[in-house]
DNA sequence: ACAAAAGTGTTAATCTTACACCCATGT
DNA sequence: ACATGGGTGTAAGATTAACACTTTTGT
């Protein structure tokens, strides 16, 4: 069968990390080709024989070296025919989490330079990666309310006032602190530890961290986690 | 530019139509082909020059002559590459939802031909359609607590009654009636007319109608919409 | 008069919101 | 002793859930 079509099929990743108290977004510096020195998202044309799970896959560890958290399909972009100019390239975008202690990059490749921008500090992007970052930006602000994704973005063991600051920080808004310790841990998802974080000044606080497979056994059971902040 | 890359792109539609209490889904069958005499889910390839939403909205015209009342983006299925065994295929695949007093079809193109069919009683089908068509009942069972895309499904002006069907069938829930229309009523987005339904027996029926215009505007205010059925 | 579907209110229980002070540590 | 962030309870208000009878029509 031949079917007379030219289009090439590419993979994006938005790779989000939080530290410092700030939501930051991976990016890599192309050293070759047409948009040579301009910073864009992790991705490349997928391989015949590859999935793209395993393109995005191959990407990010080519590209970057991270290990990422949570990967899941964000939207295909193949609205705009011109999005690259040499050629016709629809992208399927992934939305990608990174647990905050692995924000360590791999030492440059020779093809890339990756570095990690804070979100209110993203440089001038090739294509039309702007609009696949405000995508996906907005997906993570509305699945952290109805799931459980923070986490994948703070250390196995955190501190409650981390993820309190990573909502509030993603979500643009305020919180009352008693009343979301009150209903995450309404949830019997999250679990004290017997750790002490090391802060530098202020009341010793304790280590928390999620459970994982509590949070997959009431799934089952039609649980429905959600927070709202006003 | 030259990239080694063989893989063709196609989009498909799931078009769900809602009648007699129960929601069908269009599927044609090809008449030449590999896939002769199977059922598949409306769609074709995208053309060099056109966008994807310009690929469905042609397929869906050429096969079946509906138009569609919702339209949006569901997943791209590219993981499994022999999904299609004679060249790999990924498939960008829509969702759609037709006004069920539309439920007409185009004379039988000489191409196709075009059936609707109840959800309990879909053919075999060709492909991995029918997991594409599970993943998008699944969207539509999730997407209808949190969005009133059930509009789309009826007609202009329905019966209170319709509207509790729809629910009720689709999210395979029971439902109380009075709390079901005193949460919709809440919202201030359907309005009752001053006509009535033509039904058999019974008491006769006032008919409502969705006031989209009020919808957005309350969007842009931050509401939300929600229905949940126990 | 009966069958069939439409229409309608109240109460208890639950969940959400608003709100402010004491605690444990380092300097 | 003070600065810093950690940790905690209660009451009012809003929302949800449970529940059954009357109305209007056609036959």
């Amino acid at each position: 069968m031949v079917i007379n079509q030219n289009i090439k099929i590419a993979v994006d990743a938005i790779v989000f990390g939080f530290a410092n108290n700030a939501l930051h977004v991976l990016l890599i510096k192309q050293k070759y080709g047409l948009i040579k020195n301009q910073w864009a998202l992790v991705g490349g044309f997928v391989k015949d024989d590859e999935t793209l799970y395993q393109a995005v896959n191959r990407e990010l560890e080519e590209e970057t070296g991270v290990k990422v958290n949570y990967l899941e399909q964000l939207y295909t972009f193949g609205d705009d025919i011109h999005r690259d100019p040499r050629l016709r390239v629809v992208t399927i975008a992934y939305f990608a989490l990174v647990n905050s202690t692995k924000l360590v990059l791999k030492a440059d490749t020779d093809a890339e330079d990756a570095k990690w921008f804070q979100i209110d500090q993203i440089p001038k992007l090739a294509f039309d990666h702007i609009s696949i970052l405000e995508c996906a930006k907005k997906r993570l602000q509305s699945k952290l309310t109805y799931q459980p994704i923070g986490f994948d973005l703070l250390p196995k063991e955190f501190l409650f006032s981390e993820l309190e600051n990573l909502y509030c920080i993603i979500l643009e808004k305020d919180i009352d602190r008693r009343n979301f310790r009150k209903k995450i841990m309404s949830y019997g998802i999250v679990e004290e530890t017997e750790k002490y974080g090391s802060n530098k000044n202020g009341r010793p606080a304790k280590l928390f961290k999620f459970n994982k497979m509590k949070y997959n056994k009431l799934l089952k059971d039609d649980f429905q986690f959600y927070i709202n902040l006003a």
